[in-house]
RNA sequence: GCCCGGGUGGCGGAAUUGGUAGACGCAGCAGACUCAAAAUCUGCCGUUCGCAAGGAUGUGCUGGUUCGAUUCCAGUCCCGGGCACCA
C-alpha cells in the first residue's frame, strides 16, 4: 500500500466538512486558547505562497493546542475593503462587491485545499453589511467619546457636557484664552454650532483638516503609494498637497497608554521599539524667541533681555526643543516652509527666493523631503533673538524641518547637533562651539555629558543638569516651558472613496451629528465609480446621499481590521458587536501571527480601539494582543531577460545574461548605450530580414533594458523558450539569442511577490504536485517562520521523500501493514523521546523548521533500526499532526483507531531514555590545568559533581559555587572554566 | 534621510544564544538494485596542502573584549521591511 497523497487528502477534505469537524463552541467549561492570524485582503490575484506561511505556522500551534487539550479558537475572515478592488471597478465597471465575493470564494477554495481547521462559520468579511454595521457603531461611540485628562480614559461626551453646563472650562491658573475658555454662562448661552465646535475639539473621532495628495487631473486623493516622484503612478500627472476637511481618530490622547501596553504583552523587542518609535515621546520645552527685523532690533533686543518680550503672537517664533541646555549654542532657526509666520517675517530684499523654494518644496513629498542627502533652504532675512544673551539669530526655511511636529520650527545648535552642522557648513553660517573640546571643529557632538562653555550663566555646568535649570528659567521669565511632545500624530480616518465603510453621519447647517436611522448605513450603489466634485469621494455623485446630507468619505481601509479579533468570537450575534460573556470568556488574542508591516498601522490602531472599549466598560481588558509573532515576508524571486530596444527592429529581441555580461563586461551592463558591440545569434537564414538588423552580425550602438519575464516559464535561471514564446503573443516571433550551449539565461532579483512582476508562485500547483502535506511542511522547513526569503520551490522534493519514508513506517508496499506489537529497546526508546522533547520545544518556540528536520531525524533513525513497532510509531504520529494532518488522520484509521487523531492527546516525554554513559576525561581547567574526572555526557554539556585534580591542589568541586560549565572540545578533551 | 531586521558551503538553512561551525534538506559525484528507467538504498561532498594520517584556513568587511566569538562591543558595506491614504 502505497501513499497516495491526492486520494487521502480529497477524502480528509471532504470528511472534515461533512463533519464539521473544526466546529468551535462558546464551551465555557474547557480552558480556552485564541490563535489569530492578520486576516488577508482578498486580492484578484488569488492566494500566492507567501500568504499561507503565517497561516500553516498558526494552523499547526492552533492543533497542537488542541492535541494539548484547549478548545482553540482559529478563525479566518477577509479584510475586504480597500482600494483595489475600486480601482478594478473604475477601470471595468464592475461592482466591487462582484468582484469581492469572486476573489474571497478563490481565497477561500485556495485555503481548504491546504487543510486548514478553520472554523468558517465564524468567517468575517469586514465589506459586510452585517459586519460593517458594527465598525459603524464603534465609529459612534469614538465620535460620543472624550478623553478625559483626569482619570486618563475615554468617557462619554455627555459627561462633558454635563460638566460645561454646570462649571463651564475655565483655567485652574492664569487668564483664560477666549475661544477655549469659557464659563458655565457663556456655555448655556453658545449657539448650537458653537457648542458643537467646542466638542469637535474634543471628541475621540473628531473632524478637522488635513493636507492630502490632490491629483487634479484625475480629480482625486492618492495615496503615497500612488504618487512617484511628485506625479501620480497612474499616467504621470503632476500631485500637490490640498487641503481637506477630514475625520481624525485622536489617538494622540492614548500615545502614553500606548507606550505603557508594550510593558504587558508579548511582542518581539524590534516591534515594541518600532512602535516607541512611532509614538516618539521626547520630553523637552517649548521656547518663545522674540522676532526682530532690522527696523525694530533694537528695541525687541531691550525687551528681550529684560524679559518681557513683546506681547503680540505675530512676533514671537515659538520652537520644541528636547536640548534647552544647547539654547547658547543656537546659529539660527529653521522653519518649516508650511509655518504661518513665512508671510509675516521674509524681508523685501529676500521674497523672491523664499517665493521660488516654497514653490520647489510644494512639489516634493514627505518622504522624498525627510530622504533628501542634498542641503536646501533659504534665509527669510529675519532674526530672532537669543531670550539669555540677545544674540541676533538668522531664521532660515529649509525641508529637513516638518511642519507637522513640534511647533514646525527648531533652534538650530550645529555644534551638537549632524543635520544642523552640516547646514551651518553649507550655507557658510559661523558655528558657536559650547562644548570645548568635545567639539573638533569637523563633525556634530551630539553629547550631554559635557560641561558648558560660551555658555553665559550655564558655564561649567555639565549638559544633563543644564537641562533643568535652563526650563526653570524660562519658565520664570514666561517665555516657554517644559513639554513632553509625541511624534505620532492624530491618525486621518475618512478617504475620498466609494469602496469603504459609510459614516454614520450627517451635516445639517455644517453640524456633524449621529445619523439617526437605524445601523447599518449600507453603502448604495453608484452609476460610475468616479470621485465625486471639489475632491469628495464617490458618494457625493448620489443625490439622494447628498440630499439626507450624510457624510460623503468613507472610513479607511483599518476601520474593519480595528476590531475584528472581537467579532469572531460571536460572529452571528445581531444585538451586540459581541456579547460580554463571549469576549470574557475568548479574552485576549493569545497568539497573533502576522507580518512586520503592520507594525505601526494596524497594530496601534486596534490597541487604540481596544483601549477605548474598554474604557466604555464594553469588554473587559486593554490590549488584545498577549503574544505577537511576526511572520517575514515570503518575496518572489524574479526574473528578467534583456530586451534589445533599438528603433527598428521588427520584432521582439532578447538576449542570454550570459551573453550580455561578456559583451558588456559586467560594469557597463543594462539600459546603457554602448558604442559598439558585437553579437552573434546562431546565424538562422532570414534573420536580417526579420529583424531589420545587419544580417547575422549586430553591430552598433545597442539600448537594452530588462524585461520581467513569468517566473513559471523558467527553471532555475534557464528560460524554457516555447513556453516564452507561448506567454504572449507579442513574443511569438521573438528572437532569443542564447548561449553557446543555446541557452537562455535570465536576470534574477528579489522583489516583492506581485502579479504585476510576474514572480507569483501558485500553491494550487504545488499542492496538486505533492500534496497539501507536502507543501505545508515544505513552506515550514524553509526556514525561520520570522524571517523574510525569496521564495524557491526546490528542495520541496525532499519532503515529499520524507512523508513516503514515514508512510513506509507503517505500510509496505507489498506487505501491508508492517506496525507490529513488540516490546520496543532502549535504542527506539530514545529515538521517540528526543523526538517527543524536540519537537514540544520548536513548536513552542515556533522553530518549525528545526521541528521538521526532527521529524526527518527520527524517521532516518527508526528506518535504520527497521523499527515499526506500535509503542513507537503511534506517538510519532501523533506528534506529526500538526504538521501533516492528513496522512496522520489516514493511518490513525488505518491503524484502526476510532475517532479523530487531534483527539489523541500529545505523548509525554520521558527522560530516562537520554542519558549515554559515564566515562573518564582529561580535564583541563581555564585551558592550563589537567585532571581526569568522571563525566556523565549528554548532548555535549555534563554537570560536575566532584573534580579531583592529581596535582593535589583543588581537591573537590566546590559546592555553592557558582556553576560553570562543561564543554567537550576537539579529542574529547573537557574544558572547565571557572 | 530616519526607524527595525538580515548577511554562515553551489543553494535553503542548523548551531537550544559565548564552547567540536555547516545538523536536516536540495543540487552534484560515485556505487547497489534493474534489460532499462522510475522509485529505493549506500558512500562522498566549505576552501586549501597531502597518497594518507593529518595540517592550515573559514560565518559580508575592519578592529576590539575573551582561554575561547557565527554569537558580545565599535565602525563599515550590501540586502529586505516600514516611514502615516497599498493592504
Amino acid at each position: 500500500m502505497e501513499y497516495d497523497f491526492r486520494r487521502i487528502e480529497k477524502d480528509w477534505q471532504k470528511k472534515w466538512k461533512d463533519n464539521d469537524a473544526y466546529k468551535v463552541t462558546n464551551d465555557f467549561s474547557k480552558p480556552k486558547y485564541y490563535v489569530l492570524d492578520m486576516f488577508p485582503y482578498p486580492s484578484g490575484a488569488g492566494l500566492h505562497v507567501g500568504h499561507p506561511l503565517g497561516y500553516i505556522a498558526s494552523d499547526i500551534y492552533s492543533r497542537y493546542k488542541r492535541l494539548k487539550g484547549f478548545n482553540v479558537l482559529h478563525p479566518m475572515g477577509f479584510d475586504s475593503f480597500g482600494l483595489p478592488a475600486e480601482q478594478y471597478a473604475l477601470d471595468t465597471g464592475q461592482h466591487p462587491a462582484e468582484t469581492t465575493k469572486k476573489n474571497i470564494a478563490t481565497f477561500k477554495s485556495q485555503l481548504d485545499n491546504i487543510g486548514f481547521c478553520y472554523d468558517w462559520s465564524r468567517e468575517v468579511q469586514t465589506s459586510d453589511p452585517n459586519y460593517y454595521k458594527w465598525t459603524q457603531w464603534i465609529f459612534l461611540q469614538l465620535f460620543n467619546s472624550y478623553f478625559c485628562h483626569t482619570e486618563k480614559k475615554a468617557l462619554p461626551i455627555s459627561l462633558l457636557v454635563k460638566k460645561y453646563e454646570i462649571k463651564g472650562a475655565m483655567p485652574k491658573t492664569g487668564d483664560p484664552v477666549p475661544g477655549k475658555h469659557f464659563t458655565a454662562e457663556q456655555w448655556n448661552a453658545y449657539s448650537e454650532a458653537e457648542k458643537a465646535d467646542v466638542l469637535m475639539r474634543r471628541r475621540l473621532a473628531y473632524c478637522g483638516y488635513g493636507e492630502v495628495n490632490w491629483c487634479e487631473a484625475l480629480g482625486t486623493v492618492l495615496a503615497n503609494d500612488e504618487v512617484v516622484n511628485g506625479v501620480s503612478e497612474r499616467g504621470g500627472y503632476p500631485v500637490v498637497k490640498k487641503t481637506l476637511r477630514q475625520w481624525y481618530l485622536r489617538i494622540t490622547e492614548y500615545a502614553d497608554r500606548l507606550l505603557d501596553g508594550l510593558n504587558t504583552v508579548d511582542f518581539s523587542d524590534a516591534m515594541k521599539e518600532m512602535q516607541s518609535n512611532w509614538i516618539g515621546k521626547s520630553s523637552g520645552a517649548e521656547i518663545d524667541f522674540a522676532i526682530s527685523s532690522r527696523e525694530s532690533s533694537a528695541v525687541n533686543r531691550e525687551l528681550s533681555i529684560a524679559g518681557s518680550l513683546p506681547t503680540t503672537h505675530d512676533s514671537r517664533l515659538s520652537v520644541y526643543t528636547t536640548r534647552p541646555d544647547t539654547i547658547f549654542g543656537v546659529d539660527f532657526m529653521v522653519i518649516a516652509p508650511e509655518h504661518e509666520l513665512i508671510a509675516q517675517i521674509t524681508s523685501a530684499a529676500q521674497k523672491q527666493y523664499v517665493d521660488e523654494y516654497i514653490a520647489y518644496v510644494k512639489s516634493r513629498s514627505e518622504r522624498e523631503r525627510m530622504a533628501e542627502k542634498k542641503i536646501t533652504g533659504v534665509f527669510t532675512g529675519a532674526y530672532a533673538l537669543n531670550p539669555f544673551d540677545g544674540r541676533e539669530i538668522p531664521i532660515w526655511i529649509s525641508e529637513y524641518v516638518l511642519a507637522g511636529y513640534g511647533t514646525g520650527a527648531i533652534m538650530a545648535v550645529p555644534c551638537g547637533d549632524e543635520r544642523d552642522h552640516k547646514f551651518a557648513n553649507h550655507f557658510g553660517i559661523p558655528i558657536t562651539n559650547i562644548i570645548g573640546d568635545e567639539y573638533n571643529g569637523e563633525e556634530a557632538n551630539p553629547t550631554k555629558d559635557a560641561a558648558l562653555d560660551n555658555s553665559g550663566f550655564l558655564n561649567g555646568i555639565v549638559m544633563k543638569s543644564a537641562i533643568d535649570i535652563v526650563i526653570k528659567a524660562i519658565e520664570e521669565r514666561g517665555i516657554g516651558k517644559r513639554k513632553v511632545n509625541y511624534k505620532m500624530r492624530d491618525a486621518a480616518f475618512s478617504r475620498q472613496r466609494y469602496w469603504g465603510e459609510p459614516f454614520p453621519i450627517t451635516w445639517k447647517n455644517g453640524i456633524a451629528k449621529e445619523w439617526e436611522g437605524e445601523l447599518p448605513l449600507v453603502l448604495p450603489d453608484v452609476e460610475k465609480y468616479s470621485p465625486g466634485p471639489d475632491g469628495q469621494g464617490p458618494l457625493a455623485n448620489i443625490p439622494e446621499w447628498v440630499a439626507q446630507e450624510l457624510e460623503t468619505n468613507t472610513m479607511p481601509g483599518y476601520a474593519g481590521s480595528s476590531w475584528y479579533f472581537l467579532r469572531y468570537m460571536d460572529p452571528q450575534n445581531d444585538k451586540e458587536f459581541c456579547s460580554r460573556a463571549a469576549s470574557d470568556y475568548w479574552n485576549q488574542v493569545d497568539l497573533y501571527i502576522g507580518g512586520t508591516e503592520h507594525a505601526v498601522g494596524h497594530l496601534l490602531y486596534s490597541r487604540m480601539w481596544t483601549k477605548v472599549l474598554y474604557d466604555l466598560n464594553l469588554i473587559g481588558y486593554d490590549e488584545p494582543y498577549k503574544r505577537l509573532v511576526n511572520q517575514g515576508m515570503i518575496q518572489g524571486s524574479s526574473r528578467f531577460a534583456y530586451k534589445i530596444l533599438n528603433k527598428g527592429l521588427k520584432v521582439e529581441m532578447f538576449v542570454s545574461k550570459d551573453v550580455v555580461e561578456r559583451l558588456f563586461q559586467k560594469d557597463d551592463n543594462e539600459g546603457r548605450r554602448v558604442r559598439s558591440i558585437v553579437l552573434k545569434y546562431g546565424g538562422q537564414e532570414g534573420a536580417d530580414a526579420q529583424t531589420g538588423l545587419n544580417g547575422v552580425w549586430v553591430t552598433y550602438g545597442i539600448i537594452m533594458t530588462k524585461r520581467h519575464v513569468d517566473v513559471n516559464t523558467v527553471d532555475g535561471l534557464e528560460l524554457n523558450i516555447e513556453d516564452f514564446k507561448n506567454w504572449r503573443d507579442e513574443y511569438s516571433n521573438a528572437v532569443l539569442i542564447t548561449n553557446e550551449q543555446g541557452k537562455f539565461i535570465c536576470l534574477d532579483e528579489v522583489e516583492k511577490m506581485s502579479k504585476s512582476k510576474y514572480n507569483v508562485v501558485n500553491p494550487d500547483d504545488l499542492v496538486a504536485k505533492y500534496g497539501a502535506d507536502t507543501f505545508r511542511m515544505y513552506e515550514m522547513f524553509l526556514g525561520p517562520v520570522e524571517m523574510s526569503k525569496p521564495w524557491d520551490t526546490k528542495g520541496i522534493e525532499g519532503v515529499h521523500r520524507f512523508l513516503k519514508k514515514f508512510w513506509r513506517l507503517f505500510f509496505d508496499e507489498i506487505k501491508g501493514l508492517v506496525v507490529n506489537d513488540d516490546e520496543p529497546n532502549a535504542a527506539e526508546q530514545k529515538v521517540l523521546h528526543n523526538t517527543i522533547k524536540r519537537i514540544e520545544s520548536d513548536t513552542e518556540r515556533f522553530s518549525f523548521n528545526t521541528g521538521v528536520s526532527g521529524f526527518m531525524i527520527a524517521t532516518n533513525e527508526l528506518t535504520d533500526l527497521k523499527c515499526h513497532k506500535r509503542k513507537i510509531v503511534e506517538p510519532l504520529l501523533v506528534l506529526l499532526v500538526p504538521y501533516a494532518p492528513h496522512i496522520t488522520e489516514e493511518l490513525w484509521s488505518l491503524l484502526g483507531k476510532p475517532g479523530s487523531i487531534l483527539d489523541a492527546g500529545y505523548p509525554v516525554y520521558e527522560s530516562n531514555y537520554t542519558i549515554e554513559t559515564t566515562k573518564e576525561y582529561p580535564v583541563s581547567i581555564n585551558g592550563k590545568l589537567r585532571t581526569t574526572m568522571n563525566i556523565s555526557l549528554d548532548a555535549g554539556q555534563a554537570n560536575v559533581e566532584s573534580l579531583v585534580l592529581q596535582n593535589g591542589i583543588v581537591q573537590k568541586w566546590m559546592e555553592g559555587k557558582p556553576h560553570k560549565k562543561i564543554i567537550f572540545v576537539k579529542g574529547k578533551m573537557v574544558n572547565v572554566v571557572v
